[in-house]
DNA sequence: TGTACATCAGTGAACGCGCGTTCACTGATGTAC
DNA sequence: TGTACATCAGTGAACGCGCGTTCACTGATGTAC
């Protein structure tokens, strides 16, 4: 709590300031990017000192591929919000649905490295489950789709590994700039293209 | 050409041999596992000796890179080649089609490691094309689509983006086990449940 | 209110390892005459 | 057919760096009495 002008010995929240020089390594690199040595440099701490709040690399990664997701989550839950609300309750459902999309794209093109670190693996779990949670996100915005009845409630479960797995796929696809040559000429366009397609996929018949 | 029975001082194919063995590593770990030291252990040659074959690890990367791909092209095509032929065009290509979008898969989960190698990005091109190449093996699939008139021809460019968005997405989140508490139960069911929605989204209304 | 002491949160230096890469070299091969 | 010599393809040792991690330590803080 004392504010003396130059720094103080003791930190106060060392921990909190780590993880977020840590993903903002991450974030400027990928995962590979983190390092504990420059990590300690940045943050104006010896490199053991760390290690008073952190038990080893892998656990520091876990933590930050959580933010990550959270961050992702925070997104997608950002377009969710910003959809406005007309009369229609299926078509506000449906434009709700798609800026869920919208949001998990948005996130994994203009933080590619932040997007790859989402799915780290370092091998031991975070020290909480992920809030807000990307696939929560997503499947309360399905769920909307089942209530108002522009997805089958019996295909609930293949709608959403559909709508996923298509959105998923575009985002590595655009992150990783893989195949943008032969097959995506336009990334906006082809943004567009999935998420009908995903409509198409996923909608009951009219 | 001598075939002296212990290790002759001239090697004959060390390039290839060293990318296979490179190859190899990926297979088991992943593009970071590949290991030029370990490498030239595993060969039986000193680490000096690799560079008189490839220029860095990079380069090493970009071929191991290459190798990666041309193998997932491979199980593609086997999977289009072993799709019987009945009297039916149309069934014909759309059985094809679904094929290559399953040697796909099979590839990702089967060989895990070496399709997140596949795409690995070391920053310098390879020295030749990829041939077979994965994406002209879905291009070359998506046109007999075309052809019969399973998918309009307007919509071709969509459809592939669409096609390779999805089966992309649930390859890399089976292959990394993302999502797979939460949204995916039983991996095979999930398989079929994007193979059906690619087709849904991609087909013209009949 | 003051003092003794356990505990917490840092420092600074160094360890140790792995890895890509380089260097000076030597053995084998092919070609000109 | 034999010899001289350039060239190719290896060896073996070492460099150098970066990084995670540890160790013995010291400064600050809180609590019991």
């Amino acid at each position: 709590m004392s504010v003396s002008s130059k720094r103080p010995y003791h930190h106060g929240n060392l921990k909190a300031v780590v993880l977020g020089a840590a993903v903002g390594q991450a974030r400027a690199g990928g995962p590979d990017a983190v390092n504990l040595r420059e990590l300690a440099h940045t943050v104006g701490v010896s490199p053991s000192a760390i290690y008073r709040h952190i038990r080893d690399r892998d656990h520091l990664m876990a933590l930050v591929a959580q933010a990550a997701r959270q961050e992702l989550a925070a997104t997608m839950l950002a377009g969710v919000e910003a959809v406005g609300v007309s009369g229609d309750g299926r078509l506000d459902a449906i434009a709700r649905f798609a800026a869920t999309g919208r949001g998990y794209i948005a996130f994994a093109t203009g933080s590619t490295q932040l997007f790859r670190a989402a799915f780290y693996d370092p091998g031991c779990p975070p020290d909480a489950p992920d809030d807000p949670d990307p696939a929560q996100v997503l499947t309360a915005a399905l769920d909307e789709l089942v209530e108002v009845g522009v997805v089958a409630a019996a295909e609930r479960s293949e709608a959403s590994v559909m709508a996923w797995s298509a959105v998923h796929g575009i985002s590595t696809l655009l992150a990783e700039r893989a195949l943008v040559g032969p097959l995506i000429v336009d990334p906006e366009a082809a943004i567009e293209a999935v998420l009908r397609g995903v409509f198409k996929a996923v909608a009951a018949p009219t």
